[in-house]
DNA sequence: CCCTGATTCGC
DNA sequence: GCGAATCAGG
């Protein structure tokens, strides 16, 4: 790997808006450490910059309780298949509001994506711009970050519930 | 521990 | 010039 005119005029634009060295290597690809990205930017003389811009990664707002995403309508069987594979199944209103509800500077790419963040899928897949969540993955060490994990078990939560009622009223 | 940028120095 | 290793810090 070296530096060639495009990957140098990539780097200061990435660098210029604000990504950390991390981030901007991830996006530089495989190959390109965020020491190599340090050191260009060094080299090139752009060590000091408007730090003001997207530098501090700033936390997911928490969703509120009330409004929460439910998927309504989404296939009442096949709880594993939600668990691997949400976005196939989650209602096109879930993606809406998820749109709203988490930071667009929390998404991380694959390159990006750590043991430690939510791999909640974002996008469509085939394209560039797919990302994952990124959010922290908090959860027992599994797979998603609060709010994620909320909405992918909800539909399994809503059924148990809705059947411990059933049952309480007929025992009643 | 997660992460950040800065610096050094052998290549 | 390059970047891994290391440092200092949040």
């Amino acid at each position: 790997m070296s530096w060639t005119d495009e990957r140098v005029e990539l780097l200061r634009k990435l660098w210029t808006d604000g990504l950390s060295a991390s981030q901007v290597a991830a996006e530089l690809g495989p190959g390109i450490t965020r020491n190599a990205v340090i050191g260009k930017i060094h080299r090139l003389g752009l060590a000091e910059r408007a730090k003001t811009a997207a530098a501090p990664r700033p936390r997911a707002a928490k969703p509120p309780r009330q409004n929460q995403a439910r998927m309504n309508g989404a296939p009442t069987h096949g709880n594993l298949a939600l668990a691997f594979a949400p976005h196939a199944l989650a209602a096109p209103r879930v993606a809406r509001e998820e749109e709203v509800v988490i930071p667009i500077s929390e998404r991380v790419t694959l390159m990006e994506l750590r043991e430690s963040m939510c791999r909640w899928p974002m996008g469509d897949p085939t394209t560039p711009e797919f990302r994952f969540c990124g959010g922290k993955a908090t959860v027992g060490g599994g797979p998603y970050c609060g709010y994620h994990a909320r909405v992918a078990y909800q539909p399994a939560q809503d059924r148990r519930r809705a059947r411990d009622q059933l049952r309480a009223q007929r025992y009643a």
